[in-house]
DNA sequence: CTTTGATGTGAAAGCGTTTTCACCCTTGCG
DNA sequence: CGCAAGGGTGAAAACGCTTTCACATCAAAG
């Protein structure tokens, strides 16, 4: 006994009116008579008709769907992204279709060209390393794609983001004011724009406005783990390095705990301030300082817009950057 | 210049085949002449055809994408679970419809009912909150759904869990077998299954059997939150309890740290035990022992289930159950 | 040679909507 | 009273595929 399905000609010819008819009362067009409209409505009621968003899509070229590539849901910083996209998407009466991507170039493609055969009205994108040939995907594709947490070198496309230069700039200059000449730079790879083109870029303006020599042996290039942070502290010791600015709440946490493992005292001997005041920062001990960023509304902000981008809606400014602030806690004195 | 698209049709134009072929060239239907499968494959690339995964939905009547009903993805435990379930989706050519449901049964229904409306060819569920209406829209709908770490006190639906009964009562033997008397049961709310009908059911099966009495003063029934842990404290002790079983990390850590914050010590004065085994328990200090579960996996496999129950094909068990472990780090003795 | 059974291919009917057009009624107004 | 202007409705054509069915074609078998 498979499941019926009831479809809008069932509804029209129990409601003796035209299938046009019905549609227009599913879609809520006025130009129904009030007596029509309750008739159909009744009807639908009764034989629980669904409209099949399918057979919309189809007609219609809208799927309200979007599609979200994200590097790893599992990551605290992009699943508060992915929630403040989720929850605009919604209001708009979106789906999301969520993907993760590793920050893998060849999946990234692929998974964009899989949301582009299903139609996607939109597409959010999170990753900081777009690949010449994911940039060529961009621009065939003919959904409006806006990165949410996320640069491109070449800014091409709508974004959303903090000031990341200015604000890795100002973290620094807080641990030198702290009296802090050695201080190491940690991240993820350099390959990611938004180390390279833009943390780095911050650490280095800060270091030389305090006339500070730049010294590449202070930069630590790693994975965005615990575990890498972890065992990272012989090398910092080695380094002669006192305080550290690190790229990611997790990796941070590794870093402070491997210190402390290791009788490193934070922040009296070693201070860490970290990028992205996830929920981390609050759980570890001591408290990570971070730079703050609204990371939710990062997201929702992307989502929002998407929407207008949708819409064809004229957007003032295609890059937004949302304001960030220095949180300090107590891995920074 | 809006950009074209190009259609089977074009195609099948172009090679001078029918449309039917070239359908057969892309789905990899064997029955096709060599030299006729080449010339179509060609004219594809020339053309750079991509099929329409909607048109492609409704006249296959399968959708290759799955709803998956998280409560948040900002959760640890759950976005663990996701990633999983996207893995193994991935692998078997789905994609994933995600939504935030905040395990608010309003929401759950709504949601479901979108899924539905999008033909997605199964769902996973998680949430433990499964009301009536709820049930009653799984019964409706004619996609499986399966739940994923997730417990409904009706076992109607496939379900992929640990032995959440036995765990517990593992997890708080282990704490009376400390000399603890008197243990604190910290969870979320009561009127989810998972608490009330698996895991108190542990707590009082290893109370029973080790002769304590039941205390429902010990009880504490609150939020899934790292505050509403944190604030915990006062209550605990004013409780005389000197243990804890915690049902969420992110709400153990808080109890931790308010304990710690308070002048308690874990473990020496209070110990804690969790029930996720998230990355969080190996973050905060000290680090927390827990029941472990194989988090990715119950999504994989949830996952893997489902892509069966699609497929029609004949599964041996409905309800899997996955083995768990206990892992003693540093908030117990 | 004819028959048989694969094998390869095309025509056309869906799939369940939206949307365009055309048409018919009412109204209101000069 | 005649006519323009809408409001309300239906017929039917998309939308871009899959799939069924029938029809050729061709090689092997009788």
């Amino acid at each position: 006994m498979e499941k019926q399905t009831v479809t809008i000609y069932d509804v029209a010819r129990e409601a003796a009116v035209s299938m046009a008819t019905v549609s227009r009362v599913v879609n809520g067009n006025p130009n129904v008579k009030p007596a029509t409209r309750k008739k159909v409505l009744e009807v639908i009621d009764r034989l629980d008709y669904r409209p099949n968003a399918v057979a919309r899509g189809l007609a219609s070229k809208k799927t309200t769907t979007v599609g979200v590539i994200i590097p790893d849901v599992t990551n605290a910083y992009f699943s508060s992204l992915a929630r403040g996209i989720d929850d605009i998407a919604m209001m708009y009466k979106y789906n999301i279709i969520l993907t993760n991507s590793d920050e893998n170039g060849g999946k990234e493609v692929q998974v964009l060209n899989t949301l582009m055969a299903k139609q996607v009205d939109g597409i959010i994108f999170m990753g900081n390393q777009v690949t010449d040939e994911l940039r060529e995907e961009f621009r065939r594709s003919k959904a409006p794609i806006v990165l949410a947490g996320s640069v491109d070198a070449e800014k091409t496309q709508p974004s959303v983001n903090i000031d990341y230069v200015a604000a890795v700039a100002e973290a620094v200059k807080n641990l030198i004011d702290h009296g802090n000449e050695k201080i190491a730079f940690v991240s993820g790879s350099m390959d990611q724009a938004i180390n390279h083109d833009y943390r780095l870029k911050g650490y280095k303006k800060a270091l030389k406005d305090a006339g500070i020599a730049y010294d590449d042996k202070l930069v630590f290039e790693t994975d965005y783990t615990y575990k890498a942070g972890q065992s990272l502290e012989p090398a910092l010791s080695a380094a002669g390095a006192t305080a550290a600015f690190v790229g990611d709440d997790e990796l941070a946490a590794g870093v402070m705990n491997g210190l402390t493992d290791a009788g490193v005292a934070v922040p009296d001997e070693f201070e860490v301030i970290t990028s992205n005041d996830t929920k981390l920062t609050e759980l570890v001990r001591p408290k990570m300082s971070s730079i703050t960023q609204p990371l939710y509304d990062i997201g929702a902000v992307a989502m929002r817009l998407l929407t207008k981008l949708m819409n064809n809606e004229t957007v003032d400014e295609n890059t937004v950057i949302l304001p960030y602030g220095l949180m300090k806690r107590s891995s920074t004195k």
